[in-house]
DNA sequence: TATTTTTGTTAAAGCGGTTTAATGATTCCA
DNA sequence: TGGAATCATTAAACCGCTTTAACAAAAATA
């Protein structure tokens, strides 16, 4: 590859003048202009952007960062991919996607900054290292993940054996759905309600509810916790859910990212971005309202 | 931020044995190995990745490219996102999506070499230039898309005004899919056959069909040009597709690249992910096989 | 015409790492 | 016990770009 020094000679003068033609920080009379230009065509000449990078230090990156031992993007995650890449697109920023395992990052020779002006962190978990760590260094950060406690609590304990988590490497999610519902409902007669995460899993619990005979929403109550407005509709009963909203969490996350790398002032700042419940028919009235 | 000077300095040694020990590429005394980690916790320095990309000239990051203003992931995007990202994962990469617009980097000041080691380029044009360029800057590089014409020409002529294409901005597929089949087959009632590019999209020519009192598959067939395993099996009558391995493809792609990186001496290669025809009702057989 | 301003260019000093060649200290082996 | 081989460390050069300070030439001002 042609470096700058290149160029300069090429085209009789320093190294600096090439420098300012490129990054177009200082005024070049016009002749220079198009003679260095010139030289770089013919010598597929491209500013190296870790050399500039370094200079600069920034590097116009921005960093998507997930948590955890092999991840999977889901409907969510490419929701809110989509928010993120169209907003970093308008403003000519690159995205960085990490999904490295914590384990592979603590070795030594791992150790490293990461190349990124900001970065935007999924869902860590509380007291996560990675938020101690991106404050330290400085580099501005936006979360996103569930509020504080105080949001989400409606006063009522979760039992954890009412809980089944689909693992990773698991099958798909509607064959999961449909196991897990089986299960549950065979073991546990007196469940009247089921919250699924997604649309796909919602078919499974449909498709075990069938099998059990239990009618929905009559015996049992579905709700997703996602919503697919094309899909849902057209379940049979159609599907209630939860409307997150995942690509506006995207963009809404990105904007206040680059809105802090811009502020001259640090600050930390929390924004809500509202869920919708969309009430189709696949839950029953709750008893409790015909008290 | 601390640099490597400072560490030198904190531990009493020289610059080129605090590179070593995070580099381990040269072996260090365990004793100074041990001052040196500590001197560098104390100040919490972190090697500056630029800076090591740049000496290294390497970045340890891949790139995914993708063509065109305003860019949206679907489906077929995410499953090959995470078959790319799987393997990134497994081999210490990190993955740069790159969504920039042409007329973005074709700015004086934006040009620059892109800061990665490979590339993955998806559906390039023909004649594409950033494949032409990858390749005078000796970036390894491996194409996703369509193979020549000769693998898929059946000898049948396309006809133009039977090809409607959906806006990027458009309204979401089932809605595209349900009013450009309500046009088309009101307009060319003649019509027999319908291929749509997603279950969604399907959906929509569904919903169209039934509007028309038009029975699939004896009036009209439909297949979508991608399969999802769990959907289409639920439509009625379900949906035949073909199964792209998009997950496949991007897993394929990366091993790939990386093994293009490492080669001694580069290669060209041209790999055929298969695809299937997943059979299942929605096509009525062709008047053709009565003969 | 002398003086100030403006404009364009350059040499040299960073940016923060890695690497090479040289050197000193140990260990190994006969 | 001397010489070769191994190991650990360092100073200095280098990676390719940006930027500062200095300066010269041209233009503007008095």
């Amino acid at each position: 590859m042609a470096t700058i020094d290149d160029v300069a000679k090429a085209s009789g003068v320093s190294k600096g003048t090439v420098s300012s033609v490129f990054s177009k920080k200082r005024s070049i009379s016009k002749e220079v202009t198009e003679r260095v230009l010139a030289a770089a065509r013919s010598l597929n000449y491209r500013p190296n952007y870790w050399a500039r990078s370094l200079a600069n230090r920034s590097t116009r990156i921005l960093g998507l960062n997930i948590r955890g031992e092999s991840f999977k993007f889901g409907q969510f995650h490419l929701s809110l991919l989509n928010g993120v890449l169209r907003i970093c697109y308008e403003h000519g920023y690159r995205l960085l996607v990490n999904t490295l395992s914590p384990s592979y990052l603590n070795q030594v020779e791992n150790i490293a900054s990461d190349p990124i002006d900001g970065e935007i962190l999924l869902d860590p978990m509380e007291g996560d290292a990675r938020i101690e760590d991106r404050l330290r260094s400085g580099i501005p950060i936006v979360i996103i993940g569930r509020p504080p406690e105080p949001y989400e609590k409606a006063g009522l304990v979760p039992k954890k054996e009412l809980l089944v988590c689909k693992p990773q490497q698991e099958a798909p999610s509607h064959s999961f759905g449909y196991r897990s519902a089986l299960e549950m409902l065979t073991a546990s007669p007196q469940i009247t309600a089921i919250i699924v995460d997604t649309d796909m899993m919602a078919l499974g619990v449909y498709k075990a509810a069938e099998q059990l005979g239990l009618s929905i929403p009559e015996q049992l109550s579905v709700i997703a916790f996602s919503d697919n407005s094309v899909l849902s509709p057209e379940f049979t009963p159609p599907l209630s859910g939860v409307r997150l909203n995942a690509d506006r969490l995207g963009t809404e996350a990105i904007q206040l990212l680059l809105e802090q790398m811009n502020a001259s002032e640090k600050s930390a700042k929390r924004v809500l971005i509202p869920a919708e419940l969309v009430i189709r028919g696949s839950c029953a009235v709750p008893m409790i309202m015909h008290k």
